[in-house]
DNA sequence: TGAATTTCCGTGTCCGCACACGACACGAAA
DNA sequence: TTTCGTGTCGTGTGCGGACACGGAAATTCA
């Protein structure tokens, strides 16, 4: 494809058009100090060999900084949020000599105002770009509507609000990645089946991604006519009280003789399979989201059996390189951008956890 | 981690240390001609305040070039080289502002002598690095040791050969891609089932890669005693006889009456797969390897039934990076590096593929 | 028509680093 | 003493591009 990879400078431009550099730098530039002749022949040169900007030398000379701001959840080892910020701070390593500098705020995911006042903050002093997890739709609207008033870029990562002017979402299809789950759950079970669908109760409004996500496993129930092969039972879990829980499901399991298998929507599945060790129920088909520490424990152990992964890290770092694509770099991006719905096993995880870390 | 971020420049090392800059230089690049005593004074500020070149400015700097040539099998569009080959292209683009530059070249997979000549061709004017795909084990040592004696690195994708002195190899590990292949297609099959297993003859000694995988498919049914459960139905297939193949499977589901799952070790997957939608027998699970544009097909089509893949794009990629890390930059790298194993159905394959193709 | 603007453009400097060149000191050989 | 290495080191220039500054030409105004 890109054959004409001749070393092409700014210097050579200059000559071929029979200008200064100066005035190739503005038709570059898009500036307005510019004749109508000198601009096109320019930009005649310009696109006969197309030239393409070095990059370093750019970002070298170029005195201009970039403040990037990055706000989601506050987390502990081993838990989701932290892949994301590792992926900020890769991105953050790669970028800093093309002059931008990354932020990262957190806020408390199990309330609202921990994140209307860090979004405070950020609007404080003004950043050049921001980078989002909507886990608050209102609020982060009324946000990003101020930034936008700003014109201040955004970017949306793990979920996204539809009606915000973001530049990038980068996030996974949680209904296709529910439907997966289905499919690998309930692939050839048997007849009259019972399936453990555990949801977990949350203070405010329940998260996009796993209502998302328990569509998506409904559709394929649906979708191939198990409604009447196999039996789903929904369970309710406190977010914090283990013991009930424990009892919860000890008393699912004295009603249900037939369970052959069971869920989570949310990233916790790892509380679910501690469960299911203590009651000893260890036969049945184990199946949640998200590569934390104690899910992949469990996975490795053979306790769950399939883990649906969705990179976290690539989210943040791509959000952050095609910001710069945008505002340093001019190229084209994406808006949309689904990430892969990766499927790990006991087999794979060792090699997909490797590789990631390496990028 | 990396906090201590200042902007720190060899001029504010040379004033620290009470040096020149060219004496700072002298040492960062560990050349002689520098005092005991200044750089022990040079290497004490150094590390005080952990300096980190730019690197942008380095390469600019350098009228160093480098010539990196790759050497693996020709293909047609929509085959699997043709994704390794978009990964050089892409590490040609990112890295040609780094003064290096890319020529591939190509061999036939199918005739050794091809290989042979073009490795004698690329001794001819010598690259500064190799990147060799070891189709062929022998051939590549010969090349390999040549390149060994004249110091120039080279690395592996694909497959490696363990007695070269190789930089780096990036490829999936077979054996394992094998075992998981066997649980995915093995898993709940019913008691008696006939499993089709399909080789192709080829000239030559066999691919290391389709017999790993074989072997690891074997295991899994050893592991889970699967032995007296199933029956394991091997096939031969020609590899350019396609109305031979259709016979081939015709009489053995005249003789079969059972046949409930099927898979090859090669990326051929779509041959089999046609020849069972021309049979009508649509009720098998299938499953196969890589993402040739015919797998992709059918695996949307549900006829086939899980695809394995090995980004061999980011086997390309990556393998470029680490040289330019090694030769270039003086970062530390790492030798084997197992790409994941990528499950992909019908569901997750857009996904997947959108993803990697914008990196 | 001369002065005051406005429009257009060329030059010079700097970004952080690499490297060539030449300066300088010192000691040994002539 | 002169001459010539040898071992150290400082300076200058350039990589490709961004941008400020100021000058010249074109235009407007008095």
């Amino acid at each position: 494809m890109a054959e004409n990879n001749q070393k092409l400078r700014i210097k050579d431009i200059a000559v071929l058009a029979g200008v200064s550099e100066g005035t190739v730098d503005r038709v570059l530039h898009n500036r307005g100090d510019v004749s109508a002749k000198s601009r096109e022949a320019v930009t005649k040169v310009l696109d006969e060999m197309n030239y393409s900007p070095n990059l370093l030398a750019r970002s070298l000379a170029s005195k201009k900084q970039y403040r990037f701001v990055c706000i989601f959840p506050t987390f502990q080892s081993g838990e989701y949020w932290e892949t994301v910020d590792k992926g900020f701070d890769l991105a953050a390593q790669e970028f800093q000599h093309h002059n931008v500098f990354i932020e990262k705020k957190y806020f408390n995911q199990y309330d609202t105002q921990s994140f209307v006042n860090v979004s405070n903050e950020i609007l404080q002093n003004e950043p050049d770009a921001v980078f989002v997890a909507p886990v608050f739709k209102n609020e982060t609207l009324d946000f990003t509507a101020e930034l936008s008033k700003r014109h201040i870029s955004f970017s949306f990562i793990d979920s996204q609000i539809e009606e915000a002017n973001f530049l990038t979402y980068y996030g996974q299809n949680s209904f296709k990645s529910g439907y997966i789950a289905a499919k690998l759950l309930l692939a050839l079970m048997p007849e009259g089946a019972q399936i453990l669908v555990i949801r977990t109760k949350r203070k405010g409004s329940g998260s996009n991604q796993t209502f998302s996500r328990s569509k998506g496993f409904m559709q394929f129930i649906q979708d191939k006519g198990l409604s009447n092969r196999i039996e789903i039972v929904n369970v309710e879990f406190s977010n914090d009280d283990e013991l009930e829980n424990l009892a919860t499901l000890k008393q699912i399991f004295s009603t249900h003789s037939n369970i052959k298998a069971a869920i989570t929507f949310n990233s916790k599945v790892y509380r679910l399979a501690s469960l299911l060790e203590a009651l000893k129920e260890t036969n049945i088909r184990l199946i949640g989201y998200d590569l934390l520490d104690e899910n992949v424990k469990y996975l490795q152990q053979g306790v769950i059996n399939f883990l649906i992964a969705q990179r976290p890290d690539k989210q943040a770092y791509f959000s952050v390189r095609d910001m710069c694509r945008e505002l340093i770099f001019r190229q084209e991006i994406k808006k949309i951008n689904y990430v892969p719905i990766d499927i790990l096993m006991k087999e794979n995880i060792e090699d997909y956890m490797q590789f990631s870390e390496y990028i």
